[in-house]
DNA sequence: ACAATAAAAGACAACAGCGTCTTTTATTAT
DNA sequence: ATAATAAAAGACGCTGTTGTCTTTTATTGT
């Protein structure tokens, strides 16, 4: 995997709450995860981790749940791949040596630099709105069953 | 990370045996474990595990080790990554699906496809004989140390 | 045959990612 | 004030990866 189980719950859980649909109001995290078939108290922490970061809001008790404002749509993949998982993958030896740089560097350093940027440059490109699009218009789903 | 440690480990050893210098002779895992700065009994069984593929060999006891065949350095990445991690990397949903493909994608399938066909072209282009290319001519390191 | 050597194999421990379940805290409506 | 609601927080278990250590097995040289 290229990113954690956890940023693609994270992902999905923003957009969700980003579908024109939901935009205006609160939605609480049992049929957030209901709706995008995530295991609901993970779920539940991993927007925790959200809302601490500023990223989204939660209000508690009676109509209380998950929101978002709306500068989020400008939010882009990378923005939310640095507070969950952090920049490590983009980073990394790809052979698992403890120092790689391009001064000391591992026999596949120069040829993954490449698909990194390719990475990079989805992850920097792609934001919330592009992804809400594509499901507003039918052509992606979040869940995976419909 | 794309690939396991597990496999950067097993890509390096048998880098490393592929060596002009050691392309001759058995290398004891003592050696070749203090060279790569990889855990001695780890990088051990990962090497058991490609005497069992087929793809490197190992003779026991004394003046016994390690030791590769001519047709390695015709060995692609992508060869070694599917015998020891697989090939899920490249399947997997990036959003942490369960299903996830062309007919039903998430809202990041195509726009990850680019990479993954890039990592792919990588895995599939590059091969054993690139690397040791690189090492031999003082380019790149296999420990990260020297 | 026997001792020395080195890979093979097994048991086990530490850790992180993923997931479940329960308790606590804050908010709302009555 | 009180009860109901829903997020926040805590404790815990499972699994796979990574790593260590010990025992077994096969090979070699004497």
């Amino acid at each position: 995997m290229v990113i954690s189980k956890t940023c693609g719950y994270a992902i999905r859980g923003v957009v969700f709450l980003s579908l024109d649909q939901n935009r205006t109001k609160k939605i609480g995290i049992v049929e957030i995860a209901e709706e995008l078939q995530i295991p609901q108290h993970f779920l539940s922490k991993i927007l925790q981790n959200l809302v601490n970061k500023g990223l989204i809001y939660s209000v508690r008790g009676p109509h209380g749940g998950f929101f978002t404002k709306e500068p989020i749509l400008k939010t882009t993949i990378l923005d939310i791949v640095k507070i969950v998982d952090g920049l490590s993958v983009l980073k990394k030896c790809f052979l698992g040596r403890e120092e790689c740089s391009s001064e000391n560097p591992c026999p596949m350093h120069d040829e993954f630099e490449s698909c990194r940027e390719g990475i990079f440059d989805t992850f920097r490109n792609k934001t919330i709105g592009d992804l809400v699009q594509g499901v507003e218009s039918g052509e992606t789903t979040l869940s995976g069953i419909a």
